[in-house]
DNA sequence: ACCTTTCTATTCAACTTTGACTAGACTACT
DNA sequence: AGTAGTCTAGTCAAAGTTGAATAGAAAGGT
């Protein structure tokens, strides 16, 4: 699973109604484009696909107020908030590793109850020390590790990834737990989407220097 | 930058010649199919991509001798060896927080002389402080990181995971130096390649239970 | 008044990835 | 000797991703 279908979703409820270009800026405020494929042409194709598949429901709209082509208005269905609750919850417990999937679920984890998210993330911690369990079960040769050579480093990569993917989710839920943050039904969200004709004062010019990938 | 060209290039240089289905074998025995997106279809698009650019001498070979349909045997070019040094050398340098590109570049370290390698690894370092720096500098408000809110979070988990990656690199190039491992030039290489008929004891079982993903 | 740049909003072709499917040959059992 | 199962080897359509290209409108200079 890729983090755009969360992140469209995600991004198009905020807003209630929104079109390609407010999506591509909202994930651009988020610092998205540096984390995830959030691409345009991603962002519109998730749009389009999700719209055939009836997750979206597509507004043709007149020429855009503010010059360039007509936009298009994407809204979300039954399906799509359905499916919206379902990439949350999973990206939010599935251990494979990807951080754009945890990253976009982190961002609408207060979409949640607070017992619940407290919940995912606890069941995400199991998922991390099952996963690593089972890789060094599997994976360590009964004459310890050195006879991977090399390839023995990998191994260690990886689980000292892991380790650090737990601990920080530890500590998260602490802080979830000890009162931080506005989770759903608890009054005034964060909302963390630009308003129409709001300046984005983290347009694209973080790798200002650094830019080197 | 994907890892698949990487561990394909990789693959095929370790048996001189070699077909999709050895190379598909090999990326299991490494664990690769846990860790990146080498799946048949990739592998072999990625076989034909590079045939067709030159990286790869494609031999067309008779009915294979043990079942299946016919086989195609692929070699290295020179540009194909070059390619794939600089695939090598940049997945052990660029912090895309790309696991699986580190995990190839890793378990093909040993290609290179030993002061390459951690000459590598402590530029890899360097980015990583590097990109910490300008993301802490830039994504974080004058009034501190509470103003961002639950996407703070965000940024606290990439920043811990860059930590973890830093202090792994570190970790890994102490042992280097202190002679771990047989590099090039060093006498009998470790080789991680199934010969002709050996079998291969992590074949696609390691997720035994834990499967759901 | 004219030209250049920038912003808005989207499209497109090329490439990559996915997961299911095909199909021949050997293996083991009844 | 038939056949169910598995191993070998690869193909393909559908989906997703990338990066560049398009095109109208407004802003700003000369």
């Amino acid at each position: 699973m890729s983090a755009i279908r969360l992140l469209v979703l995600g991004a198009v409820r905020q807003h209630g109604r929104a079109h390609g270009y407010q999506i591509r800026n909202d994930l651009e405020f988020w610092g998205a484009h540096e984390w995830s494929n959030a691409k345009p042409g991603s962002i519109y194709h998730a749009l389009k696909q999700m719209a055939k598949q009836g997750e979206l429901l597509a507004h043709e709209v007149a020429p855009s107020t503010a010059g360039g082509p007509p936009r298009t208005e994407y809204e979300l269905t039954e399906a799509g908030v359905a499916e919206y609750f379902r990439l949350l919850r999973e990206s939010l417990v599935a251990y494979d590793q990807k951080m754009d999937v945890l990253s976009a679920g982190v961002g609408f984890i207060v979409d949640l109850p607070r017992a619940e998210a407290v919940e995912l993330l606890k069941e995400r911690v199991r998922a991390i020390e099952t996963w690593r369990a089972s890789v060094t079960e599997h994976y360590v040769p009964e004459d310890g590790p050195e006879q991977l050579g090399h390839i023995g480093e990998i191994m260690n990569l990886w689980i000292s990834q892991a380790d650090s993917g737990a601990e920080w989710t530890r500590e998260f839920i602490k802080r979830i737990e000890a009162g931080a943050h506005v989770f759903s039904g608890e009054g005034d969200p964060f909302v963390g989407v630009l308003a129409e004709g709001e300046e984005n004062p983290y347009a694209t010019g973080v790798p200002a220097e650094g830019d080197d990938d």
